[in-house]
DNA sequence: CCTGAGATACACT
DNA sequence: GTGTATCTCAGGT
């Protein structure tokens, strides 16, 4: 019935039934819905992104990074295989892996082909299209994941010496993470099914929205950011043009500061 | 605009 | 012990 243009339609399962390179470039123009527990008592899917989303935050997808498979993609998580870490990755198709990085920065990525395959697709950038103060507020640093924004009663935000601009709040994959809430306990969350209120979950549930895909001209495609192996797979993807589209970065090796680098340049005592 | 460097916790070897 | 699918700030151009 539907002609497929409707932007507030979960993506069915079988979206996500396919290798992430391919999945990766159609995922583009699509909306990642978290939170707005209580969007409607039909469904939160049907919620107003524009106006009516409630306590959640809404970005729609500019830039995403296919990872493969074990064996197959060197820069991949699951290239050496399952461990407790990369689980959710050998899971079912449409899942959310969540992981920690760098000590302080959670990324987010949809899981691609059937159960046992390894791959998924990393949300690298986008741009916000409903909840803007909450995203804000995250990005911040004064609201809990997945939490709802609090009242301004009691005193001046922790930290808002500079706000951040709408073009920046989910320009680069720790910031879109940041900026939808997705933290640890989102790890293995499915989001292709529709937020169910008579369920029971653990926190708000997220939801891939059919969203407004570009023209399939503005797609560009190149090397993946920030890995230092398999640097010339181009399976990084992004809609040409678009502000929220992050900086391109090569891989820098982190030198450990100043001791134990080397053998002969370590001072010794 | 650009560059460099520090911060930080965890998974894996 | 080592390396990281990053971000932010400082400072120069």
């Amino acid at each position: 019935m539907g002609l497929g243009l409707l932007t507030t339609e979960p993506l069915p399962r079988s979206f996500f039934d396919r290798p992430s390179h391919e999945v990766a470039p159609d995922l583009l123009g699509r909306v990642l819905v978290h939170g707005g527990s209580g969007g409607g008592p039909g469904g939160g899917a049907d919620c107003g992104l524009a106006d009516g989303l409630v306590g959640g935050v809404a970005v729609r997808l500019t830039e995403v990074e296919a990872y493969g498979g074990p064996g197959e993609d060197p820069a991949a998580h699951t290239y050496r295989g399952p461990t407790p870490r990369n689980a959710v990755m050998f899971g079912p198709p449409g899942h959310l892996y969540v992981y920690f990085t760098y000590g302080m920065h959670f990324c987010a990525n949809l899981v691609c082909l059937p159960e046992g395959h390894g791959s998924a697709v990393l949300l690298r950038a986008g741009e916000v299209v409903a909840g803007h103060d909450l995203a804000r507020l995250r990005r911040s640093g004064g609201a809990p994941a997945g939490g709802a924004a609090p009242d301004g009663d009691g005193g001046p935000p922790p930290r808002a010496a500079r706000r951040v601009s709408d073009r920046d709040l989910a320009r680069g994959p720790a910031r879109l993470a940041t900026a939808l809430g997705l933290a640890r306990e989102h790890n293995g969350i499915d989001a292709t099914a529709p937020r169910d209120p008579a369920a029971h979950l653990p926190g708000p549930a997220a939801v891939v929205l059919a969203g407004s895909p570009p023209e399939p001209g503005l797609i560009r495609s190149g090397p993946r950011t920030g890995i230092s192996t398999a640097k010339e797979t181009p399976w990084r993807f992004w809609i040409d043009g678009d502000p929220t589209v992050s900086p391109y970065r090569p891989h820098v090796p982190r030198r450990r500061s100043a001791a134990a680098t080397s053998v002969g340049d370590a001072p010794r005592s």
